[in-house]
DNA sequence: CGCCGTCTTGACCTAGTTCAAGGGAGGTGG
DNA sequence: CCACCTCCCTTGAACTAGGTCAAGACGGCG
């Protein structure tokens, strides 16, 4: 796992980060390029079907990506946070909806300026490339959950957002319950127990809702038994 | 020597993936490039965590690639059908094994033969990454399974190998319960009780445990309401 | 023919869902 | 500044889908 750059989460020192030069130069274009924009919670970025011309880079807040069922059930297909970048692994189409979970401001680059940049490095090509491919490897990585159990799902995604977000061991969660079920494929109140039980078992903290510490990281680990 | 390598099911067109363009070329330049090589039942074709030199393009048989988690529950990430190509979407290294369900016929081309060609060739390095980003997007469609019914999952695995394997409405599985299980995140089973009762409804007909005529395609479709 | 791996079926059990009720916390208007 | 309202979150109790355990049955192969 490519550790990402520790933006808090407001002051975006975007583009470039120490560990990881492929992100840098696509993340550093983006900011040459976009535009910035604020979404307001709930506001759509773009929609499922909807022709993929621009490509999004979160600044602040949050994004999710996701797709709701013929009978209504909604699944969250991933979380972009600062740093992330969206849409880029599509072919013509979006295939999910985003939509920013909190307040968020976001870049936006058509993706014709970034496809011309490659035409002409392939450096950059390459590296733009590199970085869709990453969310192939997300995505199968998700898909080991469909074998965990709700709290290994639980303390997973509370690891994973450990590594994303700064500031070492306390999270805020900037989305709410439901997304993080829908995330997991499991219901709020199981979301909401496990939780409880994380922290009767003094594994976490909550002081708020929103607001998670990671108090016995190796418990953590030791939780998640899935090794990944 | 019994060149038992023309298995039934084994004869039917390469390289052109149900009306589709782009794989074409790519397909063919593997098929030009390949060199084809038998695996038996269970053996292994790369491992995890191995350096991803080779790409790999099946002909016959089936190929499935898994991760085996810490406690030693097994997760199949995908199947690979005659046609499918394995091993674009990676990084540096594998990150999953992968085997033959069955005895299988694989083509075996160096990964740096096709960076070169698509060096040379703008058009080809296109297709080569859309093929890539083909697997981002299956394996975010798999993603949705989280939220599905042990019904629903295994009418999702019917129905996607009938659009995958050739003969309108009639399914030679190459893959055993087990991995049919792992692949779709429950037990055997489970597996093998929802066909049971997919049977007892009229809906599929199964001869043989490994042969499945899809009887009333409408039904299966409903059945399976995660519009995807 | 007999063995072994695979698949099915039944009976029981449990993790997680469903249903229902209530408790914050933040935002808005008076 | 308070009152109210509206989401959001938590907790409990009952229920059920699917897992677990156990016992065959089938089928391919030596």
């Amino acid at each position: 796992m490519p550790t990402r750059a520790a933006l808090a989460s407001d002051t975006f020192r975007v583009g470039d980060q120490a560990g990881d030069v492929a992100s840098g130069t696509v993340a550093a274009a983006m900011d040459r390029l976009g535009v910035p924009k604020m979404f307001s919670r709930n506001a759509e970025i773009f929609g499922e079907g909807e022709p993929a011309g621009y490509v999004y880079k979160v600044i602040s807040g949050a994004v999710r990506a996701y797709k709701v069922l013929a009978d209504g059930r909604r699944h969250v297909v991933a979380f972009y946070l600062p740093g992330d970048i969206v849409g880029l692994a599509v072919e013509d189409l979006h295939n999910f909806s985003a939509e920013a979970t909190t307040r968020s401001k976001v870049l936006v680059v058509k993706r014709s300026a970034l496809v011309t940049l490659a035409a002409s490095s392939s450096k950059f090509a390459r590296q733009y490339w590199t970085q869709a491919i990453r969310e192939t490897l997300r995505a199968q990585r998700r898909l080991l959950m469909l074998k965990l159990t709700a709290q290994e799902r639980v303390v997973a995604f509370l690891l994973e957002m450990g590594e994303r977000i700064p500031g070492k061991n306390s999270l805020e969660l900037k989305m709410t319950r439901q997304d993080i079920a829908d995330y997991l494929g499991l219901t709020i109140e199981t979301v909401s127990r496990m939780l409880a039980s994380l922290e009767n078992t003094a594994v976490i903290e909550m002081p708020m809702s929103r607001r998670i510490v990671l108090r016995n990281r190796p418990a953590l680990n030791r939780l998640q038994h899935a090794g990944c």
